[in-house]
DNA sequence: CTGTTAGCGCCTTCAG
DNA sequence: CTGAAGGCGCTAACAG
């Protein structure tokens, strides 16, 4: 590895010189300038950031935690802030924690020991005592991503995931369904699964209807595993018309166990997803949603956490803007239910009861 | 920040016997230990990890360059990449070209400024000059993912792209097309979709065909660039009744154009994709196309990396098994043709004919 | 067993 | 305009 030393040698002057050179400093003659140059080109040098930053403590570099980079939503957001972050001169360093609570505070350990200059978080849970103290106590900026903060004084870039979906069980509603399911992964991953499913509530309540059931799923388990919890939740009497899933992800799979169990969708059961990502357009039927935007999310992030690194903005929480997505996987109820559809609500059918 | 100092002066030791616990050198009394261990835990002190690297050469960082996190198929790569990295208590630094080949490296520049121990590249044409200087002249162990290299001693983890699509385009003719097209992203950012294109050909020859075209479509263009180019090639006298496409994400955008224009696939036009993205399946009709182990090929790439990195393995070409994955997006020629179809094949329709 | 010391590669006053 | 020198946080001999 060459140093600045040998391009200072082969330049025939002092390491100073090559540093300033480098970093354009106005003071340095044409003629030496040249020179430098040459022999940095002739050597092929390349600066060692650690170094450079051991003296600036300026790493130019980004760190990154995200429960899983498959996950089309959050594979936008990366885009959007590797765009945003390269922009700036900014290298990322990305961290997935597999929805696994355990792993948010080591991976943030591990990027702040890196002396990133910033960190964009979208953790299981921001209400967890270890990330509340890092959140509180860290002097790296940092701003959570999808995630809705617990207290005042923390940047966050999110939707509003309560009134989301509470609009999205108000359209299943309006559709004429009134026995209505909410379905999600583990809410101990997921503040978001927890706080849309406070929204569904609202929805249900406001129009006089019980909450059926929220039921927690192994969303990153074995397909066996999922469909059995998916037929616990199906096959029964009385049957819920509609599925809500606190994502799209689960949504889509809900649609194939129910295929399998041979449900048609929708004329059997209703599904509808949260989150807008591409393949909802593109599968058949169309998968019903909220569309949050996933890339611009990431880019705002990204802009907020510049602006709370060069002190010219305070955290706070930014709600972009949500959108209902129609599609044919959530259709009108044929109802051959009696009028008062209350009557039919009940306590939960299967699994842990939630609320 | 809390450094090593203010650890050593808390526990009242020097520095040294800090860095001695903190890296489990053996020789410490388990008196200061504790006290050590103590103060690290009162300070919520966390080594630098710029200061330890720039000491001992090892930053405990893999540098990842990949040309969109969007595409599925990179998103699995990078997750397979980011789990075994992390099993083995490494960062992963992350770039992305977004395709375009300037950028390529720029950015590999950049990874190794920061002295990543490794690299792992998915670069748009491994035979570009700068890229093969790099690949020639680095110090630092680098393989290529996806690409094929060009030259000995360069290690890569890949598919036999040719072969595979070999295997489709004789699948595609088995089923009774004649007039089969070829289609891809811009050539020049992708030599697996040239390399394909390849094993396209010698399918078409090996069945006395002619191949009818190969057309660059813009691939991450308008959709509205988009729809008239699909538009030039199947709204033509003898249209095509299939086409292969370079890869999956190009093939879903083709169906999407083809049911613009009217078109059923696969009843007016069949279509294939390569890759193997889950999307594919849930589709319909669903995608015919090539799988290749996405993830378990950034894993191998990893395992391959560390091989070079400690020198218990030199650099090669591992390829891993592809295989056919039927869809109903590609389905048997209902053919009205006459029997001789090489009577049909012809030089390019439209566009720029390649090879 | 523990402290002292010499850098790693670079930037940045401070003199010259 | 340029060189010399100190030190960022840490590790690794080398003494003691």
């Amino acid at each position: 590895m060459t140093t600045i030393q040998d391009v200072a040698d082969r330049a025939g002057c002092a390491i100073s010189t090559v540093s300033r050179v480098l970093n354009g400093s106005p003071h340095t003659s044409e003629a030496t300038r040249e020179r430098v140059l040459q022999a940095v080109a002739d050597l092929g040098y390349r600066v060692n950031t650690l170094g450079r930053s051991l003296k600036t403590k300026q790493t130019r570099a980004l760190g990154v935690l995200i429960p899983s980079v498959t996950n089309p939503v959050f594979a936008s957001s990366l885009a959007g802030i590797e765009e945003a972050a390269r922009k700036r001169g900014f290298d990322i360093i990305v961290t997935t924690s597999n929805y696994a609570p355990e792993r948010d505070s080591a991976a943030i350990g591990a990027l702040s020991s890196r002396g990133v200059e910033g960190v964009l978080l979208t953790v299981t849970d921001p209400a967890e005592a270890e990330i509340r103290a890092f959140l509180r106590d860290t002097e790296v900026p940092c701003v959570l991503l999808y995630n809705q903060p617990v207290e005042k004084g923390v940047a966050a870039v999110t939707v509003d995931n309560r009134r989301a979906t509470l609009d999205l069980a108000r359209e299943a509603i309006r559709l004429g369904h009134r026995r209505i399911g909410y379905i999600s992964g583990a809410f101990g991953s997921s503040d978001r699964a927890r706080i849309r499913y406070e929204g569904y509530c609202a929805a249900m309540e406001e129009a006089g209807l019980e909450p059926l059931f929220a039921r927690e799923v192994p969303f990153v388990g074995r397909d066996i595993d999922f469909l059995a919890a998916v037929s616990a939740l199906v096959e029964v009497k009385d049957p819920p018309t509609a599925l809500l899933c606190s994502n799209d992800l689960l949504a889509i799979r809900v649609i194939g166990a129910a295929r399998t169990l041979g449900l048609s969708v929708p004329d059997d059961l209703s599904v509808a997803g949260f989150d807008g990502i591409d393949i909802g357009r593109m599968i058949a039927p169309s998968l019903a949603t909220i569309e949050q935007p996933a890339t611009a999310m990431g880019r705002t992030a990204v802009d907020l956490l510049f602006a709370l690194m060069n002190g010219s903005r305070d955290p706070e929480t930014v709600l972009m803007a949500h959108r209902f997505r129609p599609g044919g996987s959530l259709a009108a109820h044929r109802g051959e239910d009696q009028p008062d559809a209350r009557r039919d609500a009940r306590a939960p059918i299967n699994g842990k009861q939630n609320r």
